[in-house]
RNA sequence: CGGGGCGUAGCGCAGCCUGGUAGCGCACCUGCUUUGGGAGCAGGAGGUCGCCCGUUCGAAUCGGGCCGCCCCGACCA
């Protein structure tokens, strides 16, 4: 491809919205336009990445059995509610009529559909286990978008789904993609942090996320470096620490004006903030009021509560008003004596004795509370968030949290969709099943960024050569001056496509430093500089992008070392 | 959805406070010169100043409403 009639313009400035290097890079370099919020076209530059990242992971679905194949991007609402979806997703979930005033949907995922499917093809235990796949556009109306490729609202993803007869069957699905994306990050030089992950609105037993270290990622990584615990800060567990042996005290009304805050009442009563409990409020989706219990230093984890109880709608803090209805005092509160909310204890509040509570009632405390004994949780389980520091669950090594960017997931869904939509199959004896489903991801966009994030320099950025638009740029400089430079430049070029090598050649008529800048903000794994000083020299000048190594070298070898690298 | 910021030429910005001819740098077009690190000279093209309403003799500028985009938070497979 001639620089001169590519579909593309580099910016000398950078764009004024762009904070992330990757999305700095990507729009100055010409790969990525912005057409909205969290909406990008991608150029020519841009595509061409994108397509090699698809097609390694396309190589990798083949290889473990995958069966590539094409699912609409528009669907029929009716889908949606036969899984309980369409009710349960909130406002990120495109929804409009068509024209003869059907509900659509715009695909957040495809596992309806895929579910769908199986309804009318597989009737057999025969046809089972089997891996489908597809890379198709998906829209999610994100509240915000930002980042550039790191958070948009519409995006391709891989989405591949495994097909079993039963959990041992997608036991063996669920490592097959475990392996696959491991081998497909490799490929793409990604380094990758498998974690432990929420099932979220996916349903299921069991996911985790392929998460690249980044420090303006959005996830908080809870990881243990000794190297046997990694999780998600939504679901992160760690080792809590041991209650105190003591016998139950009567509890006791304390006066403790002026603090609302657990610091601030710690401090008054000359207590640790491990003696006291810490009642916050939640209200789900659909208007349930949560009262969460977790020990006065630690904090509440969302995400767990919101499992715990099942809340549909997600959940969002409780108005105060909403609080006094159930008779508690927001700064002074407890369940105790209050009703008409789910109270969610953590399971170390619960195992604490004696510790201080609010006593409903402005300025006041109660001293010895004792769960079980002074209110009855309904439910105990552990809701505290993980922090830093905190003692590794498997072996007590200190966690540390790392910020990650999610390029990858596996779930394994089970049977929630195929209960939901009916799709069964019949074993071999006789019985009928229902089909086990596993779900697993990939945003492109999000790779190619990643990609932006780890391989790049002050100059722009340095592909790897397996994702890289072409795998070298060749360079004029002042081919007008000298015309055995356009000589030699074109006879290469021309040898160099013949041979099936792709190349970008910039035979533009620019000043060396355009076109060098250039060359390095583009980021092709090889810049070949062909000069008048260059000739004298005896060929060619190869740079090396991710290294500076340079090297004159003779046409005809750099001609020969490119053909022999493939591409 | 809360807080903050921004919308003026393809990109980056000034002008707005204090109303009166729409500007600068880069990019673009033509010519000449230049040619290994974002060249020089000369000439040129390009703007409903985000949109609507209002105030005014007159609005990029003042007021109101709306829209869009960015950042922080909330949210999120």
């Amino acid at each position: 491809m001639r620089v001169s009639k590519l579909f593309f313009t580099s910016l000398r400035d950078n764009p004024a919205d762009a904070e992330m290097a990757s999305h700095r890079l990507l729009v100055r370099a010409g790969y990525v336009r912005q057409l909205g919020a969290g909406i990008y076209s991608l150029l020519p530059l841009g595509f061409r990445v994108s397509q090699r990242i698809e097609q390694v992971i396309r190589e990798e679905m083949d290889a473990i059995g995958g069966q590539e194949m094409e699912m609409p991007v528009v669907h029929p609402a009716e889908l949606w509610k036969e899984s309980g979806r369409y009710a349960k997703i909130g406002p990120e979930m495109v929804r409009f009529k068509d024209r003869g005033g059907r509900d659509m949907v715009l695909a957040m995922t495809h596992e309806e559909v895929v579910t769908d499917l199986l309804r009318d093809i597989v009737k057999s235990y025969r046809q089972l286990p089997a891996i489908v796949y597809h890379f198709q556009t998906k829209f999610r109306d994100e509240p915000r978008a930002r980042g550039g490729l790191i958070r948009v609202r519409e995006f391709v993803m891989k989405d591949s789904y495994t097909l079993d007869p039963d959990e041992a069957a997608l036991d063996v699905s669920y490592q097959a993609h475990y392996g696959a994306y491991e081998r497909i990050f490799q490929r793409l030089d990604l380094e990758a942090v498998v974690v432990g992950a929420d099932v979220g609105i996916m349903g299921g037993s069991l996911a985790h996320e392929f998460m690249v270290l980044n420090d303006s990622g959005e996830d908080t990584l809870v990881i243990c470096e000794t190297g046997d615990y990694a999780a998600n800060q939504q679901i992160a567990m760690v080792r809590k620490p041991e209650p105190p042996v003591e016998e139950p005290r009567p509890t006791e009304e304390v006066a403790t004006p002026d603090a609302p805050t657990i610091a601030a009442l710690a401090q008054l009563l000359g207590v640790g903030e491990d003696r006291t409990a810490k009642a916050t409020f939640f209200t789900t989706g659909d208007g349930r009021l949560l009262t969460a219990i977790v020990r006065g230093d630690f904090e509440v984890n969302e995400t767990k509560l919101s499992n715990a109880v099942k809340a549909i709608g997600g959940l969002r803090p409780a108005h105060a008003e909403e609080i006094a209805a159930a008779g508690m005092v927001p700064g002074y509160a407890s369940p105790i004596g209050a009703r008409g909310s789910t109270v969610v204890v953590d399971d170390l509040v619960a195992s604490s004795p004696n510790l201080v509570a609010g006593a409903n009632k402005h300025g006041y405390h109660l001293l010895n509370v004792n769960v079980g004994r002074d209110f009855t949780p309904d439910l105990v389980v552990d809701i505290t968030n993980a922090r830093a520091g905190d003692p590794c669950p498997n072996c007590g090594a200190p966690l540390v949290l790392r910020q990650g960017i999610e390029v990858g997931n596996i779930f394994k869904l089970g049977t929630d969709f195929t209960e939901k939509l009916g799709a069964t199959y019949l074993a071999e004896d006789g019985s009928r099943r229902l089909i086990v489903m596993g779900s697993y991801g990939i945003g492109l966009g999000r790779a190619l960024a990643c990609i932006v994030e780890a391989h790049h320099d002050d100059k722009g950025i340095i592909w790897p050569a397996t994702v890289a638009p072409y795998a070298a740029q060749l360079v004029t400089l002042s081919a007008s001056r000298d015309p055995a430079v356009g000589e030699a430049a074109e006879g290469l070029y021309q040898r160099l496509t013949d041979a099936g090598v792709e190349v970008l050649y910039d035979d533009r008529d620019e000043s060396p430093g355009v076109k060098l800048t250039d060359a390095e903000l583009l980021g092709m794994p090889r810049i070949i500089t062909i000069s008048p000083r260059s000739l004298a020299a005896g060929g060619a000048e190869v740079t090396d992008r991710a290294s500076g190594e340079r090297s004159v070298r003779p046409i005809a070898e750099v001609e020969a070392e490119l053909a022999s690298a493939g591409r």
